[in-house]
RNA sequence: UCCGCGAUAGCUCAAUGGUGGAGCAUUCGGCUGUUAACCGAAGGGUUGCAGGUUCGAGCCCUGCUCGCGGAGCCA
C-alpha cells in the first residue's frame, strides 16, 4: 500500500489502484496513483519505456483502475516525499468523463455524486476521523466495564414524545415507528448489567433545515445505575477528553489534510466548566442578547454561551419544562430538570445532552399523563420503577456533530457516508 | 411551517433591457520534472418551468418546481 512505501526504497513493487490525476510535459507521463492508503506520483519517461506503455499513460481517464510496477525513489519534488520510477502499466478497466473534475463543484452537485465524491482525500480523511471516532468511544466505554447493548430500531411509540417519528406498518399490530434515541432500553438495560450504551442509527422525521441535523444519524448512549447527576457529567467529560484526545493522536495526518486548527481540541481535557442554566442566562444577558427566562436555548445562544469557553462547556439545571418528560427534577426546587448538555465550542452547539431520570414511579407516571403519552406504550418502562427502582443517569452524544466538531467541518451531512437531509435520500 | 438567497455550457461562474462569454472538463496539436502543470486550436446553450410587461427579456413582474442558508425542533 502507499502509506508503506518507506519501507520499499529502491525496491521494485507493484501496486493497484485509481489514476488520480496526471499531467504531461511532452515527454514525460507523472500519473498519480490513489489506493485508498495515499497518493502517490509515478513517473514515466519516453524511453525507459515501451510504446504501448507510454500511450497507455497518455490515454488513461481519471479514476481509471490501473496496475503500475516500478522502482521506489525517495523524491523531494513529489507531494509525500517518494515517487514511483515506473515502467509497467496495466489497465485494469477504464475510466472516462469522470464526473467530479480537479476544479471546483458544488456541495449540490458533489452530493448527487456522493458515491463518487467519497473517493476524493479530504472525504477519505473524514471517514477515517469517522471510524477512529467510534473506535475510541467502543474502546472507551469497554474499557470503563460497560456492555454494548443494541436497542430496537422498530419501536411501538415515540421515546420522547415530541419528536415527529418515521412511520412504518407493522402487520397486524399497527404502527411502528423508526426509533428516535435507544435511550429508555439502555435503562432496562441498566437495570440488567449496571452500565451498558448503545450505539446505533436514530431517525427524526422533523423538517429541520440546518447544518447541524440529519434526518438519519448515530448516537452513542450510555446509561448507568446508581449514578446521579454529577456522576453523568463525571463521565460526559472523561469520556470527551478520552475520544477527542485519542483522534488528535492517531489522525494528526487527517486532520492537516483538513486544515484544521487543533489548538482548541487540545484543550478538551477535565475538568470541563460546569455552568447552570441561570448561569448561561447571566452570560446571554451580559452579551445583550434577547432571550426570555425559561425558554430552551437556541443555537446563537450555545454558540455566545460557548464562545466564553476555551473547551466544551456542561449547562445543567434546564427549566424541567423544556425537557423531556423521564428527567428528574431537582429535589432541591422541582422547576429544574437535572439534565446536561455539555457545548461544543467554535458554534458546534450541543454534542451531548444528557439526565439523571426519574426513577419514582409515582412521579413518572403523572409526567407521563401530564405529556399525554400512551401510558400503555409506556407499562414495560413504569416496571423498571416498580422493581427494585435505582437513581441512574446517561447522556447521548450525537456522532456526527461530534465529527463535525473535530474535523472542523461547516456542515453535518460530509460527516456521514450518505447523508439523509429532508429533501435528499439519494444515492 | 415561516424568513432570506439562488437556478446561465458537463462543472464553477460572468454578461448596463440591445449579437449569451471565461476558466476547468472533453477532442486534437506542442513541451524530458510536472505539482488543481503550462501553451495553441476545436466542439459544446430551448439561460429551471409556465405566463406577463416591452420594438426587444438571461436581466423587469406574477405563479410554480427544485436547491441552499437560517428559525422552530433536536443530537
Amino acid at each position: 500500500m502507499i502509506k508503506d512505501l518507506s519501507q520499499f526504497v529502491n525496491q521494485e513493487v507493484t501496486l493497484k489502484g485509481w489514476l488520480y490525476n496526471k499531467r504531461s510535459s511532452g515527454k514525460v507521463k507523472f500519473v498519480i496513483l490513489r489506493d485508498g492508503t495515499g497518493l502517490l506520483q509515478c513517473v514515466y519517461f519516453k524511453g525507459n519505456v515501451t510504446d504501448e506503455v507510454f500511450e497507455l499513460a497518455d490515454s488513461l481517464g481519471q479514476e481509471s483502475a490501473i496496475e503500475v510496477t516500478g522502482k521506489v525513489k525517495v523524491e523531494p519534488r513529489a507531494s509525500g516525499g517518494f515517487e514511483l520510477d515506473a515502467y509497467g502499466l496495466k489497465l485494469i478497466s477504464e475510466s472516462h468523463n469522470y464526473p467530479i473534475t480537479p476544479k471546483e463543484h458544488g456541495v449540490e452537485y458533489l452530493m448527487d455524486h456522493r458515491h463518487l465524491w467519497l473517493r476524493s482525500t479530504k472525504q477519505t480523511a473524514i471517514l477515517r476521523i469517522r471510524h477512529r471516532l467510534v473506535k475510541a468511544i467502543r474502546d472507551f466505554f469497554d474499557n470503563c466495564g460497560f456492555t454494548l447493548m443494541d436497542p430496537p430500531i422498530l419501536t411501538p411509540a415515540a421515546c420522547e414524545g415530541t419528536s415527529t417519528l418515521f412511520e412504518t406498518n407493522y402487520f397486524d399490530l399497527g404502527k411502528a415507528y423508526l426509533t428516535q434515541s435507544g435511550q429508555l432500553y439502555a435503562e432496562a438495560g441498566a437495570m440488567a448489567l449496571g452500565k451498558v450504551y448503545t450505539f446505533g442509527p436514530t431517525f427524526r422525521a422533523e423538517k429541520s433545515k440546518t447544518r447541524r441535523h440529519l434526518t438519519e444519524f448515530w448516537m452513542v448512549e450510555p446509561e448507568v445505575a446508581f449514578a446521579d447527576l454529577n456522576n453523568d457529567m463525571d463521565l460526559a467529560e472523561e469520556f470527551l477528553e478520552y475520544i477527542v484526545q485519542t483522534v488528535l493522536k492517531d489522525k494528526e495526518e487527517e486532520l492537516k489534510i483538513l486544515e484544521r486548527d487543533t489548538t482548541l481540541l487540545k484543550n478538551v481535557k477535565k475538568p470541563l466548566p460546569r455552568i447552570s442554566y441561570d448561569e448561561a442566562v447571566d452570560i446571554l444577558m451580559k452579551n445583550q442578547i434577547e432571550f426570555e427566562y425559561g425558554n430552551d436555548l437556541g443555537g446563537t445562544d450555545e454558540t455566545v454561551i460557548s464562545n466564553q469557553f476555551d473547551r466544551p462547556v456542561m449547562v445543567h439545571h434546564y427549566p424541567a419544562e423544556v425537557k423531556a418528560f423521564y428527567m428528574k427534577r431537582d429535589p432541591q426546587n422541582d422547576k429544574f430538570a437535572l439534565a446536561v448538555d455539555v457545548l461544543a465550542p467554535e458554534g458546534y452547539g450541543e454534542i451531548i445532552g444528557g439526565s439523571q431520570r426519574e426513577d419514582n414511579y409515582e412521579t413518572l407516571l403523572s409526567r407521563i399523563k401530564e405529556h399525554n403519552l400512551p401510558q400503555e406504550a409506556f407499562e414495560w418502562y413504569l416496571d423498571l420503577r416498580r422493581y427494585g427502582s435505582v437513581p441512574h443517569s446517561g447522556f447521548g452524544l450525537g456522532l456526527e456533530r461530534t465529527v463535525a466538531w473535530v474535523c472542523g467541518l461547516d456542515h453535518v451531512r460530509e460527516t456521514i457516508p450518505f447523508p439523509r437531509l429532508i429533501y435528499r435520500n439519494t444515492p
